[in-house]
DNA sequence: TCTTATCAGTTTGTCCGACAAAGCTAGATT
DNA sequence: AATCTAGCTTTGTCGGACAAACTGATAAGA
């Protein structure tokens, strides 16, 4: 067992990783902003002496990652990761864990009703009319589950924006994005169940207007209570996302 | 302007992609079981009918996403997705939209709060020797700041854990990354600052073992309240995360 | 017999050179 | 001036190549 290390531990990542580091430490360092062009593959493979397949594989981990792109006449810029193609993996990850819709409905409940008093809090007179724009177009369309579920989602997203916290934002897509694709199959499978869903919105956006954090808290319990009781009938709560989506929708997934 | 589409949108997505969505496909469909491998290169290039360079490509995105991964002997394999390494990704984005350290403290209070309350429902005793095991190795290098920062992390990871909730784990993971780095240097400059965070570990399993929620939700909020207090002194909530790492640790990320 | 050394075959990481298709640019044309 | 066209650039893909690392099996040594 050697006890004095004489060589430092020797850098063996290989090329192209070392090129997607390298990249990203700019992008991260604010060094290249976001937007700016990176430069062609050619230019790269000059900079950094190796071939340019290695150069393509080094792209391909940065634009996966969400920190590059490739502009309408496919050159490479650097760019803000989106929230929702971060939170698409996500959401991959946890039908792959094949988490249950308790843990689902649990944890929506916790950023659900973080988000509504983020909102009743500081939600601007823009963020309103969003809102009330969303609720104005979801009255239209009570009869229409798969309408409704869509505008469901968007109120949701809404109200998150509206809470001025864009790490809550983050942290409630993921999640959001596994629970929503349910509520078409619920709204559609309970009686009155298109026009409790917009009255509840209706009741949230009342309280976000009158600044009123305990109704709108309420509302919010209410509003998930039912999707709740909605899903119990078509599903148990302890059974994988990953196995109701396969008996039920999921094959629409695109 | 055509009235009547007489050919459906032809697919144009380059060949790598559609080489990493095939495989994808195969592992959501869970024909691909994590563990199972997923062939050699040159199978790939014979199965798919491209170029090996292409289908190199395809690796490297599928890799980056976590859906693969290469084993001892480099040989692919399909994986479950790693919380860890996406919350990476997301902590990243989180830095480039230069959140600031209030929105990170809110949703932190939020989803801690939400951990300890399923921890006190829902601890297991193993967890529970966990967390024990965690705080006497706490106890012992209370003087020590960046070893305490290190298992403060630890903490509430296992908390989270505790919690039987994997959504829940995975929703606090990106703040969290952002927000316990800090946690070195306000344990260091607050005198008894190393003291207080054990202390409120302490009380935080003894709540949990009593399965007491008000105590736990209790400590959770002094403890991150104390974290508050501690970080207002060195800098301003209201400033980016990015900003400040900039001017304290950030350099030291390796 | 058990261990060690050797050696051929795979597999990955990297490189080179090439070409078609799509975009861009700038000069030529109307 | 607006448009068109031809040439250049850039990306996506391909074929082939080679060194290094790893595998597995066989031969040599204790």
């Amino acid at each position: 067992m050697p006890t004095t290390p004489l060589f430092r531990r020797i850098d063996v990542a290989p090329a192209y990783q070392k090129v997607a580091d390298a990249i990203e430490r700019e992008i991260i360092n604010g060094r290249i902003k976001p937007g700016e062009p990176i430069g062609t593959e050619q230019q790269l493979v000059a900079q950094f002496g190796v071939n340019r397949s290695t150069v393509r594989e080094g792209i391909r981990v940065l634009e996966e990652g969400g920190l590059i792109r490739r502009d309408s006449s496919r050159r490479l810029q650097a760019c803000l990761p989106r929230y929702n193609k971060l939170a698409t993996r996500l959401s991959r990850a946890l039908i792959l864990h094949e988490v249950t819709f308790r843990e689902l409905f649990e944890t929506s409940m916790t950023l659900e009703v973080a988000s509504v008093e983020g909102a009743v809090e500081r939600a601007t007179e823009e963020n309103i009319a969003e809102l009330a724009g969303n609720l104005e177009r979801s009255a239209a369309v009570v009869g229409n589950p798969a309408a409704l579920a869509e505008l469901d989602a968007e109120f949701h997203v809404l109200m998150a924006k509206a809470s001025q916290n864009r790490v809550l934002q983050l942290a409630r897509e993921p999640a959001a994005q596994l629970f929503f694709p349910t509520t078409e199959m619920i709204v559609g499978g309970v009686p009155e169940g298109g026009a409790r869903l917009v009255e509840a919105h209706h009741h949230l956006l009342d309280a976000i207007k009158r600044r009123d954090k305990e109704a709108g808290v309420l509302w919010t319990r209410r509003h998930l209570q039912d999707w709740r009781r909605g899903f119990e009938k078509i599903a148990s709560l302890d059974r994988s996302v990953e196995h109701t989506y396969m008996e039920h929708a999921y094959a629409a997934r695109q």
